[in-house]
DNA sequence: TAAGATGACTTGCATTTTGCAAGTTACTTT
DNA sequence: AAAGTAACTTGCAAAATGCAAGTCATCTTA
């Protein structure tokens, strides 16, 4: 990964892409911010198939760039939820426009239209956003829907 | 890189970062997008340190989900010029949006201030963006600065 | 309260990607 | 014709990924 860093360039795009370039750090963020996930095990299970080491490793990335921040469930002992910090939320944007980018030009099995008419309200998108995760609301952004394309299933 | 694809979710944001989420390709695609960089030899150079088979293989990937195409010069039988196609430029918003997140939130060696404006005009600069991607405008949008960080050069 | 579940991770290992240095090949320039 | 140049390749070593299985504290339940 973009761990052992090479000294790079200091534009910001590529300072950003050195924390969460990669497949999988980003899908755990929307699952935070959109789909309400908070643990471990809702992140494994997430349809994307992600292995458990990089999940692991992922979060204790995120966690070190202070993006997620864990807190332990006072009545689970087991139970980590995962919740992201004001920096993480200042990642919706970027999420939208993948979103946006996405919906429109491959595809995705979404709505289009949908994501069409997100694209043309992006502030009211992002304002929901925001007071969903201000008010700890965990229920999903989007309905659940079909996450599954096809074939092996992660378990 | 995400090219042996596994069957995934096919979430927008996935199937966008099957694509291009890595390390490098939103680095070539800013490049060409702001620094007005066309061919293999300033992408090598940009002060990002790529390695050329890595780069190769971008391009590769890059062309193949028509986000670039490259066009032999004419006056120069060694030269291709490597060019956004309109699917590449709609990545602007995703770029802008890495940017305004690195500067707020890290170290990066660019003025703040400065993004914090482009934050707030958003439309404006991707207007720019896209006018002078119309014109075949090459000139750098953003003024050259200091891109390498520091230690060993790239050649 | 002992025998499962569960949740959150580790570990070991094979496969892929990366990174690095050194070529190639096809033009262009001198 | 010799010496660049631009755009790649190639060969390897090192690092990251993916996979299956295993740990290890909690819960839960019979």
């Amino acid at each position: 990964m973009a761990s052992k860093s090479h000294p790079r360039s200091g534009c910001p795009v590529s300072v950003s892409l050195e924390i969460f370039g990669d497949r999988w750090s980003l899908l755990i963020i929307r699952d935070l911010m959109v789909r309400g996930f908070r643990t471990f095990k809702e992140f494994e299970e997430s349809g994307e198939g992600i292995a458990t080491n990089i999940l692991a490793e992922r979060l204790e990335r995120l966690e070190a760039a202070d993006i997620i921040a864990p807190e332990p469930e006072k009545t689970d002992g087991r139970r980590i939820n995962y919740r992201l910090t004001e920096k993480g939320i200042d990642l919706a944007p970027v999420l939208l426009e993948l979103l946006i980018w996405g919906a429109k030009h491959e595809r995705t099995g979404v709505d289009c239209a949908g994501v069409a008419k997100m694209a043309r309200n992006r502030e009211r998108v992002l304002t929901e956003v925001r007071r969903r995760w201000g008010r700890r609301d965990t229920t999903p952004l989007l309905p659940q829907g079909r996450t599954r394309v096809e074939g092996r299933s992660t378990k």
